[in-house]
This record gives C-alpha cells, structure tokens and sequence, in this order.
DNA sequence: ACAAAAGTGTTGTTACTACACCCATGG
DNA sequence: CCATGGGTGTAGTAACAACACTTTTGT
C-alpha cells in the first residue's frame, strides 16, 4: 500500500500552560538528543503503536504532569519538509491547561529537565517549537473570550478574585472588578459553595465553583 | 528510525466551498475503490513524495477545480484507528473558498463523478468526511462573522448586494441591508471601484472590491 | 484601630436593532 | 409608466465602560 512507502514519521507535541504566581507559563523540557542537545521544547515524540495523536498527547501530559480530566484540544499540524533535521516528522500539536496546585513535574531517561517558563522569559525553542508556542498562546487568548476554559486552571471551588486574576494575567491586561463580577454571575456558569476562604487576615472571600468543567461556548469576556 | 516502522498512511482532503445559485455547496468526488464504491466523500488522498500536506491540498483543489490563490486553510487532523477500513491514514483537512463563476470542475480516473452539493441536501458520505464536513461548516461560519475570508469567494468586483447575499446564505439568515451596508462600510474593508453595473431592468449598482485579498480579522457581522 | 482584600450601583457612552421610502434604469 | 432591485437615516434599546466607597476579617 502506498502509504507504507511514505516514510512519515506522526508525532504529537503538547503545549501545557499553567498560571502560577501571577504569571501565564507553559511547561518545556530540556532535550537530550542531538543536534538539539540542551535546548527546551514542548514534551512531545512519536506516538506509539495503535494510539491516536490525542491518546499519545494524554499520555504526554500524564507522564509530565501527573494530571489527566484536563483541557486538551488539538490545536494544529505541522509537517514543514524539515521541521526535524532527522528525518520528515509530522507533529499535531495540542494545548492542554493544568491547574497550579500539588502538580509534581517528572522528567526521563530523554530529557534533562523539566520546568515550567513563563511565557514572557522563553528560552530559544527547538524545532519549530517558538511557532507553535506563539499559536497556542493566541488560541488561548482568544478562546478565553468566548468559552468557559479557564476552569481547567482552577482548583475545583475558587474565589472570583482568583478567577479574575487568571482573566487578566492571560490577557495581559487589567479588568473592572465590579464590571468583571457582573459579567461572569449574569453567565450562570459559576454557582456559590456557600464556603468561604479562612484564615486570612482580611474579609474571607466567598468560595464558587464550575457548574459545568467541559467546554462551553459563551461570550465570557 | 522508530518513525520509520509506524506505518501511518498521511493524506490530505479538502472541503471546498462555494456560494452559488443562493446555497452554500461544497465539492464531492464520487469513489471508486472499495469499499466506498458509489459513495461521495471530499477529494484527497495521500501526499506525494517531498508534498506537505498543505502543498497536497493545494494540488487536489488545482486538480478539481481548476483555481489557485484562494484562501486556504488547515481545519484540523483526524486520525481515528478506524476511520480508514484499507489501514490507519492520517488526513490532515484543509477548507478552500473559490468563487463560483467560470470553475469547471474536473473528474479524474479515481472517481466516478464530481459535483457541487447543496449542504442543505447531503449525500452520506465515506469515511469519517460528514464529520470533517460538518466541523468545516462550522467553521467557516464563524470565520466569516470575524474575518475578511469572503473575499475568496467573491470575483474582484461585486455589488454590496452581492456580498449581503453571500453573508445571508452562509449564515442562514436574513441581514438588515442598511445596517449591513453601514458596517461594511465602516470597516473600510472594501472600496469603490466607480464602476456600475450596466445592463439590469432596473438601477445599476455600484461595483467594489475588496482592498486586501488575504485574511484580515475584524468584526465583520 | 489598622491593614488588607472583599464586595457592591450608577451614570454616561457606544453599538446594535428595527424599520419604510425614494431612486435609477431597461423594457 | 411600470417593474425591479439599489440606495439611504433615525430613533429606541441594550450592552459596555468608567468610576469609589463600605464591609469583614485577623492581628
């Protein structure tokens, strides 16, 4: 069959963004393997036999992070003639967003190290890795906008201070508080605990919750 | 290589639209090879030798239609176990507009037939493409509301009516012409040519045309 | 009582929607 | 002079943006 003479070799790339003490980060590993010893990327190979891109970008985002029942979309393919200088390589990029909280980042055998950058201090990326960084940062920003993704970036109840902050540290941009709480209450996506944060030393904040932790289209902001 | 023992099919189809006779319709190849004998899909296959999967959508639209230098997009990939009975294919799908006027659409020694389908009255289709056909629909729906991609399947110059028409169609639902005039307009996206129709039963309109032939976004509708 | 973040309304401005008639041409 | 689509303005409504003070807690 012609397609086995093709020679292709199908990858999966995952972009994993958190937001952790005020910055917007994505998680990059140090490479081992040459010609791009030492350099960052986005976690990412070959996928295996009988598994989907999408399975091969799960199992990326578990073996790094731990965490699995986050957002994960496809974001995009890329398959330049030489995009990897070892060979023709086609990468389908996802974007996956992971909460700040208890995540343990492990590196392996392939890799030198692993931590997460903030999106405004990147190093030089291997590949075409810079490209597609900047893609999903865009994507990011404008799904935003219009769906209810934040939630993956949540711990399960949060305050609506939290949830601005995540708001405006990835739009890079400062939102009117009252004009921001009005908005995301007239939604309805969001539904009081009843619980409120203890312990500070200021007026506790009342905790709120998704009603819905899936993809939802609308006009959030 | 690991790559190179994968055996991973990669093609490319594309979903070409065009507005024509008041219905979106998108272009479908009739197959010839079991076991979708009889049934239509999109037009692809697998990418030639040294071909991104891009260059390969190019190429198929060039075949069918005939035209090139219009606005061309990847729609996503898809890449079920499944989704190929003959063994696992990639396809990476790609979205093209062309205008309608003057496209002769060209058959091949692959397919039994080719032919413009109203999206109102689809055939079904093989493989996974009524999928990909619907998440294009889509798409192109929502391109159209905050971007400047009609112009890929307008001629040069065309009346506003023209244009609303297009909008109507795609949308599926009826504009206010003087507002919708007013906010092409003021978008500035499109310019007189001092030209008029000539020829009608009734009062000539004014000719424009589009001043960039390529994506821009705005708020178009 | 002080520090710190939580929480809450109103007003002006802008964008959107709905709507109906006259105009220019060919036949 | 008739038929046909081309072309134009206004008023009411809804959404958005800007803005500052009081409340609740821990120390």
């Amino acid at each position: 069959m012609t397609a086995f003479n093709q020679r292709i070799g199908v990858a999966a790339d995952a972009v994993i963004f958190t937001v952790d003490h005020g910055e917007l980060k994505a998680l990059l590993i140090q490479m081992k393997k040459t010609p791009f010893s030492g350099r960052w990327a986005m976690p990412g190979g070959l996928i295996e036999n009988k598994e989907t891109t999408r399975q091969a970008a799960e199992r990326i985002l578990k073996i790094q992070t731990g965490v699995k029942d986050v957002y994960l979309e496809q974001l995009q393919t890329f398959d330049d003639l030489k995009r990897d200088p070892n060979g023709r390589v086609l990468s389908v990029a996802y974007m996956a967003l992971v909460p700040s909280g208890n995540i343990k980042l492990k590196t392996n055998d392939r890799y030198s190290d692993v931590r997460w950058w903030s999106i405004k201090k990147l190093p030089t990326l291997a590949y075409d890795h810079s490209e597609i960084l900047k893609i999903a940062i865009n994507r990011l920003r404008s799904k935003l906008e219009y769906t209810n993704i934040v939630w993956s970036l949540l711990p399960p109840e949060f305050t609506l201070t939290q949830l601005q902050n995540i708001y405006e540290i990835i739009l890079d941009r400062d939102l009117d508080k009252r004009n921001f709480r009005r908005k995301i209450l007239e939604l309805g996506l969001v539904a009081t605990t009843g619980k409120k944060i203890k312990g500070e030393a200021y007026r506790p904040a009342e905790l709120y919750r998704f009603k819905q932790r899936r993809l939802t289209y609308v006009e959030v902001i």
